[in-house]
RNA sequence: GGAGGGAUGGUAGAGUGGUCAAAUACAUCAGACUGUAAAUCUGACGGCGUAAGCCUACGUAGGUUCAAAUCCUACUCCCUCCA
């Protein structure tokens, strides 16, 4: 492997697998365009989606030209890779809803003014008015069933049994054609995607090859799993997602500062752009060395979602609310998880219990009495022991604007809310 | 088309008339220890209620019974085998 962008993508964990590589490594030494498919199935995109962005971003800092394709016709069919279910159809609307979102998120981390800026294009453009019987003429007679029942997402439904509609059998097809389709209209030569996409991707390389008889590529990302074993991005409490409206920037940061030991140094490969020197002096640190790593994890990576302030201002509330010993009213003040109440709605008594459900911590009574019980519960940094506590005024500390008062819930260690008095 | 087996809490999976809000494991949440890590240990883990207790839950709908996750009937879905 010579080609410098194949070099860097390799070191850098964002290969898995790609299709004639020698081929590819001599073709990547001239500016070539190449393409990532999304489904417009959600309005955001979330962690697990990271890693062929950063693939394309650095395909793209390397000269050439990425194109983002949005899948606004396949997604009227749903892709069955790796879905246990037939997936829900999207009404239009919703389709057109989503691109919308999604095209934000590709702008930060594309350029859509250099040379060779990027380009965001849609395959409803050519699906929607696809005449159904020379389509399959044209298309479908270069698949072969005997083949499409042997890739890894249609047997993986067949094996289960799991209804699989003549609707979604026929995703791999369009997505087939959508590489023709631009490899015709923009001479796009490469399709990246994740692991789970080398069956459609193989598929399209080989109907361009009948159909222009052009040799095209295919490189994709590895599925990222933590030292646990587990999907990267999927917490407990939901997908960590990239856009503010989804996930708040400071649980966002958290996320990336909650690393585990064993992650840190992998993910600033894969998640940032700090070049492998300084990644290579940080291998040497052990230990609770490792906690200055993870905050410069999580700031490039909220850099790069989001944006240097918010980044620097998630680090700061997490030091002023989980190690300082004071707080810092201003951030108390931004803080998104917040509650306000009024003067008298303290005054006919009002429960730490209430507040814990409005704050979401709990999803009921019993559970907010059982997290006291538990000592889990701090207002003001003090343990709370009475579970059926009642607020009072002077549980609210004084902030800098006048008739405003505060009080902060911690439940666990890490996680806090505001509440905010109006007097 | 025929024969059989199954459906139980977030998941896996016990329980086959009362002692079942349902064993156990995993997941989760919290506490301890720590470094906002991991591992480990401890506890909690349907809802309401200060509590006694009440209510809701073992595929869906009915029935038998003092009493049903457990028995009967019908329905729905799934699995295995045969054709």
């Amino acid at each position: 492997m010579k080609n410098d962008f194949l070099k860097y993508i390799k070191s850098r964990g964002y290969l898995h697998q790609c299709t004639n590589d020698k081929v590819l490594d001599e073709k990547l030494n001239h500016s070539k365009v190449g393409y990532i498919g999304f489904d417009c199935t959600s309005d955001c995109l979330h962690v697990g989606s990271l890693l062929p962005l950063m693939l394309l971003r650095s395909f793209q800092k390397f000269g050439h030209t990425p194109i983002i394709l949005l899948g606004g016709g396949t997604t009227l069919v749903g892709d069955p890779s790796g879905k246990d279910e037939t997936r829900k159809i999207l009404s239009e609307d919703d389709i057109n809803n989503n691109k919308k979102k999604l095209k934000k998120i590709f702008e930060r981390f594309l350029s859509f003014t250099s040379s060779n800026k990027a380009k965001i294009v849609d395959n409803y453009e050519w699906l929607i008015n696809l005449n159904y019987i020379s389509f399959l003429r044209e298309i479908g007679s270069k698949f072969s069933v005997n083949k499409m029942l042997s890739l890894e997402s249609i047997k993986q439904r067949l094996g289960r049994e799991q209804n699989l509609s003549f609707l979604e059998f026929n995703y791999s097809l369009l997505q087939a054609y959508d590489f023709l389709e631009l490899q015709k209209r923009y001479n796009c030569e490469i399709q990246f995607g994740g692991s789970d996409q080398w069956g459609n991707i193989v598929s399209g390389i080989d109907l361009v090859r009948k159909l222009s008889q052009k040799e095209v590529f295919g490189v994709t990302t590895p599925l990222v799993t933590t030292s646990n074993g587990k999907k990267m991005g999927k917490t407990e409490d939901g997908a960590i997602w990239l856009s503010e409206e989804k996930l708040d920037v400071n649980q966002f940061w958290q996320f990336w500062r909650n690393t585990s030991d064993k992650d840190v140094i992998n993910f600033l490969y894969l998640f940032t752009e700090i070049e492998d020197q300084q990644i290579e002096e940080f291998k040497k640190l052990e230990g609770s060395e490792l906690n200055e790593v993870k905050i410069l994890l999580a700031n490039e990576v909220t850099k790069l979602c989001h944006n240097d302030e918010k980044s620097k201002k998630a680090e700061k509330e997490a030091e002023s609310i989980l190690t300082a010993e004071s707080f810092d009213v201003q951030i108390l003040k931004d803080s998104k998880n917040k509650i306000t109440y009024n003067i008298t709605q303290i005054e006919n008594g009002l429960s730490l219990k209430q507040s814990l459900l409005e704050l979401k911590f709990c999803k009921s009574n019993g559970e907010a009495k059982r997290l006291i019980d538990q000592g889990a519960v701090k207002i003001n940094k003090e343990v709370v022991k009475d579970k059926d506590l009642i607020f009072t005024k002077k549980d609210f500390l004084e902030g800098s604007d006048k008739g405003l008062l505060y009080v902060i819930i911690y439940v666990g260690k890490k996680k806090f809310g505001v509440v905010e008095l109006i007097t």
